[in-house]
DNA sequence: AGACTGATATTCT
DNA sequence: GAATATCAGTCTA
């Protein structure tokens, strides 16, 4: 109940504003929060911003069966397939629709044993080291696509106070590649690929 | 360390 | 039919 997030459905809720930015701001707002799904998850230490204008992104070529979340209210997730196994997890942002946020790895805090368990390794760097690994470990699938990030079973809130921002090429791209939208906490072991540089924060 | 491979949904050509 | 916002396993060095 004590989110840090409001139901994005009211549109004067603080969340709202912090959703309603560019894609690349957002993804960069979103490092060093954290991010639970039914208590179990962490912090968010990487994430790729994906604009509906940049070719990269799902949404480039207009709404689909696949990706109508990211044309919904911003602050919901996006959940899609990604190689015919794999889930993973955005946050829909954007001052205009088709636009979200990657999650691509959490550095683990809550839940580490169901985490474990549901991956199948002891190894606490791998277990959410990668947009399809922190989907497994959270327990997210296309169940949770459309969902409010700020509403049960999601939970997301502030947990650092000063720390630096990593910037580099988004990855698996073989569109736009030379756009840097992918941000990163500086330093973190859990990273899903280390950055080649640093910028302060 | 890096290279290859398989699993296989969704979209585009 | 080919490509993709991936991961784990298994080779070779």
């Amino acid at each position: 109940m004590t989110s840090f997030l409001a139901d994005s459905s009211d549109p004067s809720a603080p969340d709202v504003k912090l959703f309603t930015r560019h894609p690349a701001e957002v993804a960069r707002e979103l490092i060093g929060m954290i991010l639970t799904v039914d208590g179990v998850g962490g912090r968010v230490v990487e994430t790729e911003a994906y604009h509906h204008e940049d070719p990269a992104s799902h949404a480039y070529n207009g709404q689909t069966a696949r990706n109508g979340a990211m044309f919904g209210p911003v602050g919901h997730a996006y959940v899609y397939r990604s190689y015919g196994l794999h889930w993973c997890l955005n946050i829909v942002c954007g001052d205009t629709p088709g636009s979200a946020v990657l999650i691509r790895a959490l550095e683990p805090t809550a839940g580490i044993e169901l985490m474990r368990e549901r991956r199948g390794m002891e190894a606490l760097r791998l277990l959410c080291a990668g947009p399809g690994r922190l989907c497994q470990a959270l327990g997210v699938t296309l169940a949770h696509d459309g969902l409010p990030l700020g509403a049960a079973p999601f939970a997301l809130e502030p947990s650092l106070q000063d720390w630096e921002i990593a910037v580099g090429p988004r990855i698996g791209l073989t569109k736009a590649i030379q756009t840097p939208w992918r941000y990163g906490l500086a330093g973190s072991k859990f990273l899903s690929r280390p950055f080649p540089k640093v910028v302060a924060s």
